[in-house]
DNA sequence: ACCATCCATTTAATGGATTTCCTATTGACA
DNA sequence: TGTCAATAGGAAATCCATTAAATGGATGGT
């Protein structure tokens, strides 16, 4: 009898109570605040046309009202869509951020924005349509840097920048320069002089944090010599032709840390391809601990880059900037940093 | 002097233009069909405006008028967060959906229902947030399939079921059956006749349809034999010991084709530990074709199953469901399958 | 000269919920 | 009996854009 063709929105609930439209949503936001007072029968009253009209509020309605959109969006610059997410770092920090924005009732948006791509976000930050973001991207342009300065809505990168706060913004990082220190000293605890470096790209922060921390302890201890280091790729390939250089050299090293655990891995390929057996002739070192360096031969000894636990912060940091204007982001623990000792070094 | 403290609006823009609101939308929405016209000089006025005012259409306005949120949901239901984006399927499959998606300027939002999760996502498909769901679900409850046959958007499953449309909602799988009848054909075409089966859990649908796929074609040349089967449990662990019990078999096997790849690379290590080589002495085979499978020594025979094609098949199958009410999803051209021919076969 | 079109734009209704500001009732107390 | 505060809920404004329908001037045909 009483069917609707269309969708029930909160009038018909509210003709159907006997009550104002006001007065269901006080009920369905549970609000008790100010002056503001639900008398228990008329709670129930509405809860009863709730169901019996299979009500549910609708999210573009309230979004432009309340002025809020219960999501972050997470863009990521500079990306070739080959490696999109398959990527550790990305699928790792997504994951973190997913898991911590669902216990807020939050959702994550996902924006790509690949490399070459002159698709400009601009209207996007402006558009309203998330109440925060988050920023992953290896170089971020001048350009892209004063639009998030201009952004209506909070903006948190992950591993944004070699320091903690360059550029303003609030920035989850991996601390590589503190990673980096560890292991470098591990190495030199385990008797080694003779450390090579195979390092990441300098263009991205990761790359020039991780290769600066080895390169203080080196000059602390005064063992810093720039033909022991050699810039990779952060691949697989890079490594192994990185290690056939430093195996080439006169006095070749008898320990190679090398910045990510692909580059590693390739030169523990590349040590077997000289005859050198890992970790008796040659201790080889990685970062990040992604999955397969448990699965090489020998397992690889590396430090932890916990990628779950940045996207957890950088959400945590950015719902609550959003929801909270009080919020300040140094109050947050760091992420902790340590080593994982396997059997290569 | 005209300075406003709040966001501009459309209305602002008309002021400042001297038109009408209507006007503007129709400028920025670029209309010309039916009795909508606006004179080159007008729309120059009112692109003059925008810009002057740094104007942005707000998303919420947009999405409640129009009843439109240029959004598509990933569900993802019943992972585990641990899991939850780093396994390749579904990082695949976001990689290729968000392409597909960004291309058509829409969204993707992402919503996790973790195992154990008693939230019901019934709110969030009758709220209206996304135009259209993709489901991700290794196996999906029977309320949960009767929430999706009453969403008021389409649905789209990847990898959902054995069969092609067994619940009505489309499907984008990888066809599970016919990958393995090819790979089941290749090693009876390599000379082997004992070939067994590593399977994953049958009760997810890439289990059951590759399994079938596999029993297909042996009893069809009379070389069945359950005694080949052993189920594994999608993982390298299960693998190595599904490969060890069938070493111990009165009559080993000649070829293992493992239902995936990481299970056929725990069987690679299991034939190493018994002493045997991978191909010589044991034909080893797998499916998916993942990243590490190329890294694996021997490099893996396997079937390619193409994550982000799928990605992108259901993305391109959800939109054009969501925005044209004509399209008949069975129109698109099926997934390719196609065997990888390495070394471990 | 008159009606019919076409053109360019405006007016006003609409989508669905939130929130501020009121009003009406009841009870307490002097 | 009159006043004040507390309680419960209603009326209406608001968020911002889209779109159907109306308007009024110019043009064309007969």
């Amino acid at each position: 009898m009483g069917e609707l063709k269309r969708r029930p929105t909160s009038v018909d609930v509210a003709r159907l109570a006997g009550v104002a439209q006001s007065t269901v949503s006080y009920v369905i936001n549970n609000r008790t605040d100010g002056n503001v007072r639900v008398s228990e029968e008329t709670r129930q009253r509405v809860i009863k046309a709730i169901t019996e009209l299979g009500y549910y509020p609708s999210a573009a309605g309230r979004n432009l009202r309340a002025q809020r959109t219960h999501t972050i969006a997470l863009i990521m610059f500079n990306y070739t869509l080959e490696n999109l997410i398959a990527e550790p770092f990305l699928s790792g920090v997504m994951s973190g951020l997913v898991e911590y924005l669902s216990e807020q009732e939050y959702y994550l948006l996902i924006l790509p924005v690949p490399k070459g791509t002159d698709r400009s976000i601009e209207p996007f930050l402006h558009s309203n349509r998330a109440d925060g973001v988050v920023i992953s991207d290896p170089a971020l342009s001048a350009e892209a840097v004063a639009m998030l300065q201009a952004a209506p809505v909070p903006v948190v990168f992950v591993d944004g920048q070699v320091c903690d706060d360059p550029l303003g913004f609030p920035n989850v990082n991996g601390r590589g320069h503190v990673g980096s220190r560890l292991m470098t000293e591990y190495l030199l605890a385990k008797g080694h002089r003779r450390i090579a470096h195979i390092g990441g790209t300098l263009a991205t922060p990761s790359g020039h944090s991780r290769q600066a921390g080895y390169i203080q302890v080196m000059q602390e201890r005064g063992l810093y010599n720039p033909a022991l280091i050699v810039e990779g790729d952060w691949f697989k390939g890079g490594g192994y032709k990185a290690a056939e250089q430093l195996f080439n050299l006169p006095e070749p090293p008898s320990a190679i840390y090398a910045a990510n655990d692909q580059m590693a891995i390739g030169a523990i390929e590349a040590a077997h391809a000289h005859g050198l057996r890992v970790p008796e002739d040659i201790a080889i070192a990685g970062y990040d601990d992604i999955q397969v360096a448990t699965d090489v031969a020998p397992p690889l000894t590396t430090v932890r880059f916990p990628f779950r636990m940045i996207g957890r912060q950088a959400g945590e940091i950015v719902f609550k900037l959003a929801t909270d204007a009080s919020f300040k982001p140094a109050s947050l623990p760091p992420i902790p940093v340590e080593i994982i000792e396997r059997a290569s070094a």
